[in-house]
DNA sequence: TTAAGTGCAAAAGCTTTGCGGGTAG
DNA sequence: CTACCCGCAAAGCTTTTGCACTTAA
């Protein structure tokens, strides 16, 4: 993501809590800019991490709630993956994901044919579809490896 | 699944289990069985306690290593999903995802529309792809209608 | 018999909760 | 000033590890 993205990611949630009435504490910010920097989908710890290394002493609580916070305010989503940490994305648009079965890493690939999939008619399920995304799942570069040298 | 797939999945396991020399223990069998037993996408815990209400005493761990091992076989998937427990698919074969975005269930779903999805080229990120799944994400009835409460 | 599987206990990893002091508006 | 946020500590879930005993083949 582009720098001059970013700060306008980050001015629109400046917006946002004005319009609710939240306070935009400095920690907020940079749990925010830390899931857009990002070019993968790091999981809490990790971005606590990121966090961290600007701001000390943020603690993980603080990043467990204004994460989960973000995700309501629909500014990034949750991504979804075969392992047990929650991974965060910091892309809320039609995209899709390559996921390693192996490690859980995922990688996010655009192609209009992906993105022309039918939705069908789930009403009988009584579930209401907000988005998709097309997991191709297999292995990544590194597994692959560790693969072939058995 | 049916009772007599589920059969011929177990018996399945013992003929793979006796190629490979590994003992096909009672313990093994009934947590394969409760897994195609189960229509949703359950939790290594879930699975516990499915196991242990017909066998007493079988422990976590012994769950948690069996599942694994069955993912490497081959006879039992894991599934994506955005939260935080493992949980596994007894159906290996090409389906797709209802993914509830607030509670993390999955329902199954079938559409040839779905399956036609053409792979694109992934080369160029290294990256094997062994198969894929599309998720349809969203509310699932439940949450719809506490949405709708509030 | 014997190699491997299993249960137990404990630790490690991930996430949430409750509360008192701190801070943005 | 005041309501809400934040950090801390502790608890709660989920998963893994090491070891001694048991068991399938």
């Amino acid at each position: 993501m582009l720098v001059r993205d970013i700060r306008q990611e980050l001015e629109r949630y400046r917006a946002i809590c004005r319009a609710r009435g939240i306070p935009c504490t400095r920690q907020r910010l940079a749990i925010l800019e830390a899931v857009l920097t990002r070019t993968n989908h790091p999981t809490a710890d990790e971005v606590h991490a990121t966090v961290t290394r600007r701001l000390r002493s943020v603690s993980r609580p603080t990043v467990y709630r204004v994460l989960e916070e973000l995700v309501e305010m629909g500014l990034i989503g949750k991504a979804c993956h075969p392992g047990k940490a929650v991974r965060f994305d910091r892309r809320t648009d039609l995209h899709h994901h390559l996921v390693c079965l192996r490690c859980n890493s995922i990688i996010d690939i655009s192609d209009p044919r992906l993105d022309a999939v039918q939705v069908p008619d789930t009403r009988k399920y009584g579930f209401k579809v907000s988005d998709f995304r097309v997991q191709l799942r297999g292995l990544c570069t590194k597994c692959l490896k560790r693969e072939e040298e058995k």
